[in-house]
DNA sequence: TTAAACTTTCAATAAGTATTGAAAGTTTAA
DNA sequence: TTAAACTTTCAATACTTATTGAAAGTTTAA
């Protein structure tokens, strides 16, 4: 496979990727674009080689820069900025972790604790106590996992966890 | 806080989480309304809970019973069909790793497998080739756990994994 | 059979999201 | 300063996805 073709498929997966789980395609695809690249980007460059508008590449250079997965570069003797991601896989799932968990996951379970007590005790109540509480614990669980694997210096991921596959 | 409060929020967070996560609000807040039924409930109720159409309604249904998480239900004496969800949350969990994966991960791989064999050794092609490699074992590793606990009877997740964090 | 009770489909349309591009804003070199 | 080089914003618009509701399809009791 020539690598033109390759890098087409691998920016395309990426957005793919991204938009079934909540990422605008695009912005999917800038970061795959930056994932490959071994030198950071102009806006010049990204828009070229996505074929989208200075207005878009900006914004969704902006939100990743927000997100923490992409940085700003600036080149000596070179007037405009440079973008570029980190090719560590593992921090940029940290990374995402964090975000997802800051802006999804809190706000749900600070929700549910206010959910917590219900007044009565028809089998309706019963039921919604039983389905919130159990949530509550699966929600905390997963949030500790994910704790866990983001503080982690060394790779638990791929360490501790692991062992238990062999 | 009254059942009714609760129960709309719960309905409402359920809808954003979802949406979060790809999937259709009303579908999610379909769900989250058999969840916490004790009884299973018809089209007409659910149309008259969520103010939804019957296609609306009707199609969302459907998807559900797809993926597994929601059964029809007969009455003796009814003629209509009714809806239920299993109120086990890890239940629910699986067979939405399950759906994902197949939909999703799955042909992800098959695309990232067929880049592998890029020719020439720039750097452009070192970094895309070192990418698509590490991503693929993140990958199936990610898969590997989710299959290990999908498979195991017991509860996996609660049991031997949680013993890690005590 | 048939007709009432129900479910499913789907074209039209509403609602929600992403994208553009030009204008406004900012920074830098001279 | 100023003006060129660049970045950011945002109203207009294109694109995508969800929803409606009425018509078509299916099942069941008599």
């Amino acid at each position: 496979m020539e690598y033109k073709e390759a890098k087409e498929k691998f920016i395309q997966s990426w957005g793919v990727l991204g938009k079934n789980w909540g990422i605008n395609r695009t912005m999917a695809q800038v970061h795959a674009l930056l994932l490959i690249s071994p030198e950071a980007l102009s806006a010049e460059e990204i828009m070229a080689e996505l074929n989208i508008s200075r207005g878009n590449a900006n914004m969704n250079v902006r939100t990743l820069i927000d997100w923490g997965i992409v940085t700003k570069v600036v080149k000596s003797g070179e007037r405009k900025e440079f973008f570029f991601s980190d090719k560590d896989i593992w921090d940029l799932a940290k990374q995402i972790m964090v975000e997802r968990r800051k802006r999804e996951i809190d706000p749900l379970l600070k929700a549910l604790e206010s959910i917590k007590e219900i007044e009565g005790d028809s089998e309706e109540v019963k039921t919604l106590t039983a389905v919130t509480q159990d949530f509550e614990v699966f929600a905390n669980k997963l949030t500790k996992m994910a704790d866990m694997a983001i503080k982690s210096d060394e790779h638990w991921f791929t360490g501790t966890l692991m062992k238990l596959f062999k």
